[in-house]
DNA sequence: TATTCACGTTACTATTTACTAACGTATTGA
DNA sequence: TCAATACGTTAGTAAATAGTAACGTGAATA
């Protein structure tokens, strides 16, 4: 797993943990609360009522290690901000190289029902000589 | 917890799946390897030395049943093609919102670097007198 | 028909993750 | 100083997840 980090790896690394703290429905919510204005982490702990204090520092954490919430002290208070660039480089590492496959989808829709791996002279080109 | 999805708890629901798929690098190696071409399972399996086969079919089986793959039976082969269509989805109903806040990130460096909330808000030092 | 091969499943274990509860720390303001 | 408040941590537990190992199923081919 670690080998074929010489590629795209790199980027997959760092971007992992964004991707874990984006995977939980909870976190995302934060995400959607902060966007519009930051917030006290006492406000997000009254916004989510079926999480504990504890629960929502714990998704907390996972956020800002994923780079996606900063935090900024202001005497007894955390405020926690949406910071977006996470996200705008999940979207230049994945959704843009992907995005080409969205005009072609119709050739792919093709394939699919025709062969789906392409044209049967070259079906045991891998796997065995 | 399912009291709030009034809002965009529904989309939300239907792209959890989705995240959840997209949140293990080796799925996403997976992906990536769909990407130029559809692909058997024992193809797969090659291609990930350090997994077996029954881990690569658990892998596929989250990503089908995220929509991420299509599985299409060739006699005793199965042949799995990658679908976008998720991808996309995430894509309109998150990166985009969320594009909108990249254009005035100085905006909200300056607002984090000001008060980090509103200027209705009384700054207090932070200095221990 | 019998063997090989591609695919899939059942059973089990180790690890990670999410959560509640109770306790501790530091700032604010009377 | 003393109490209230906002934040954070330690401890412990339940659940979800990823993984390996061994076994079963069905199609292609000699």
């Amino acid at each position: 797993m670690t080998k074929q980090a010489a590629g795209a790896g790199n980027i997959e690394d760092k971007l992992d943990p964004v991707w874990k703290a984006l995977s939980d429905p909870t976190r995302r919510a934060i995400l959607d609360f902060l966007r519009p204005r930051s917030r006290t982490t006492t406000q997000i702990v009254e916004t989510f009522p079926h999480l504990s204090r504890f629960g929502v520092m714990k998704h907390l954490e996972v956020l800002r290690e994923a780079g996606l919430v900063h935090t900024r002290e202001d005497g007894r208070q955390r405020v926690n901000s949406l910071n977006v660039v996470p996200i705008r480089q999940i979207y230049e590492r994945w959704v843009g190289p992907y995005q080409e496959l969205w005009t072609s989808e119709l050739l792919r829709i093709k394939e699919f029902a025709e062969l789906g791996d392409g044209p049967k002279e070259k079906k045991n080109k891998k796997g065995k000589s």
